[in-house]
DNA sequence: CGCCAACGTGGAACCGGTTCCATTCTGCTC
DNA sequence: GAGCAGAATGGAACCGGTTCCACGTTGGCG
């Protein structure tokens, strides 16, 4: 203030001057005739002081239009107060919707978030080179990603607490979803309706994420073990995503000598087109064929597609949870799972062969 | 470092020794016998200087692991290579497709990008104020805000480089899309296709988004005027978005005595809910009812909808453009436009009147 | 009235880079 | 062989906060 104020005339030296230099906590100090420390106290609140230099603190800042700078705060107290997040960079519904999760955990503290988007095909090494980098941020939230040999290195070199979302791995805490057992249990309800000839359709893996197609088959084939049904190579189609996929899973899956009566479906969007696809071919759905989905987006609903809810939102929000929780000294890694839950609609009801044997039976 | 190393046995130091210490610029140079600025030096690159020296000091780097801290760097270079985009917190099409559009343009520069939402009714003051605090960011991007006095305000107490995208204001530089021109070219196609009971159904604005349905009205009334068209208050409905909100759209104009034979729909997914409830109650499209959607979301392509596209991932990757542009010291704001682009599919067609009237013509 | 604890405060040192100036070194010309 | 331009280099100062230590002041108690 001493500077500015006597290089200018009194007048222009308000508020809002249009002096290019930022104002700096020596500025203030000067301003309020107090020292650094005594600023620096005022600012981080919570240390006491008499009331009265607090005071004539806070009038010198609202004067110059004080505003900390964060990049210097970070530097001195070796925290950044920044959260990243590293997620791969497709529209999906979960990304979307686990950032949302993210960012409502993260409105009430004064946390901000990086984004890192990791591309799939390309610049891949760069992506996770970069993760963590030099003390950007203080953790960091990796949603999505199969942990690879690779990515646990990176992130092992970048010594930061670091949370799997949506994803799980013995050395790290992780907030997670079962996938294997939530296509099992589509299955069994499947099963339960009457269906014995029950499909697969899925998005390919991909070197990012390949685990959650891989999971869903993985739980498709125990379940169907389970019932004593023979898995079949013909059942289990790996398609575009997209609805375009699902018309072509359909087309597929209906033009066979023997079709089946009911698929489960990797995704909500492949669902939609298989829908369509099957409704253009003359099946009534779900008298034909009965359709579970996987992911409950908001079309879903309105459609009435029959299929398994992912709590995205409170992946994100939990995954936050426990990487503060890690940042403020817990010990343990958390390793939480979350429940899926198969949402009955109306794209899904009892194979034909056990309403017309009920029908044989007599009804009841 | 001088403290770190004297205190430690010699052998200790290796290049992931399990010392808690970062190595900082200072390790490196006394490992590689020079002075900090010429470690500095390397680091930065371009410069030139004696290859064995950088040879040397490249090897220190990678035998302690080396990592230079962002953070320091920002402080002292008065850049933070990062830009903050601010977006409202909702799961909306516009927004995530922009936010790619913004990573797109990124991923070749070494910008980081931290992102801030805004929710809708809550704690707005608390997000503003935030705004491009304290030099996190050397630029911001403020997506899908309405210029507020008390945003634009926001914005000039901030004094960083600011572009708006997705909204435009004579003092900011934007990168934009004329949404009443673009409903005004959707009136039109209707209007050439013979109709002339045409109605706007759209999601009502609030307080941070107020501009694209109030612009689309706009729009609209313009269009209406221009073919002499009077403008119907129960022609023109605000509802929910979503799906459910075109089924209350559907079921409200169906039921008037003269309802529309075209609707002009101010979101694609409005329009999927509207074409359903059209359905339901037997009206074909686009014999009985034309629709036009707005935005061409994916799902859009799938079923046929004719409808607006909006260039939303454009919207972001010029946005960055002209902010990394500004950084640069362009002088001149840029105000951008972008085009729109009606998608003609299937769920428009010509008047059931004009029709009548051609075939009575005989025909041609 | 004197002593000491507790409090309030100023300011140097520090966080880990960059930058710039002064110094040394190199290699060339005359 | 001396002189000098130019490059290479070392290191202090600095970016804007925080932290901690030392000092001065105050007030309570014996």
């Amino acid at each position: 203030m001493a500077r500015a104020a006597e290089s200018q005339p009194p007048g222009a030296a308000g508020p809002v001057a249009g002096d290019r230099a930022v104002t700096t906590i020596r500025d203030v100090a000067r301003a309020a005739g107090v020292g650094v420390g005594t600023v620096s106290r005022v600012l981080s609140g919570g240390a006491r002081g008499a009331p009265a230099t607090r005071a004539r603190v806070e009038a010198a800042m609202a004067q110059l239009g004080y505003r900390p700078s964060a990049t210097a705060r970070a530097l001195s107290q070796g925290r950044t107060h920044t959260l990243e997040v590293v997620v791969p960079l497709v529209t999906h519904h979960v990304y979307v919707e686990v950032l949302r999760g993210i960012e409502t955990a993260l409105a009430d503290t004064d946390y901000a978030v990086v984004i890192r988007t990791v591309e799939r095909a390309a610049a891949r090494d760069r992506a996770f080179a970069a993760l963590g980098q030099g003390g950007r941020a203080d953790g960091v939230l990796v949603v999505s990603l199969a942990p690879t040999p690779e990515l646990l290195e990176r992130i092992a070199a970048a010594r930061l607490p670091t949370v799997l979302v949506d994803a799980a791995h013995p050395d790290l805490p992780s907030v997670s979803v079962d996938h294997a057992a939530a296509t099992a249990e589509a299955i069994r309800f499947l099963r339960d309706l009457g269906h014995d000839r029950i499909a697969l359709v899925d998005e390919p893996g991909d070197h990012f994420a390949p685990a959650f197609a891989a999971e869903r088959r993985r739980g498709f084939r125990m379940a169907l073990g389970e019932a004593n049904l023979a898995p079949r190579a013909d059942y289990e189609i790996v398609t575009a995503g997209g609805p375009e996929g699902g018309v072509e899973a359909a087309a597929a899956l209906l033009a066979l000598p023997d079709p089946p009566t009911a698929v489960v479906v990797g995704s909500d969007t492949q669902a939609v087109g298989l829908l369509q696809e099957a409704r253009r071919r003359g099946r009534h759905v779900p008298r034909d064929l009965s359709v579970v989905g996987y992911g409950d987006i908001e079309m879903s609903r309105h459609i009435g597609l029959t299929t398994v809810r992912v709590p995205v939102r409170e992946l994100g929000r939990r995954g936050v949870e426990v990487l503060l929780a890690e940042l403020a000294g817990s010990t343990e890694p958390a390793q939480i799972r979350l429940p899926t839950e198969l949402m009955v609609r109306k794209t899904a009801g009892p194979s034909r062969g056990v309403e017309a044997s009920r029908r044989r039976d007599g009804g009841a």
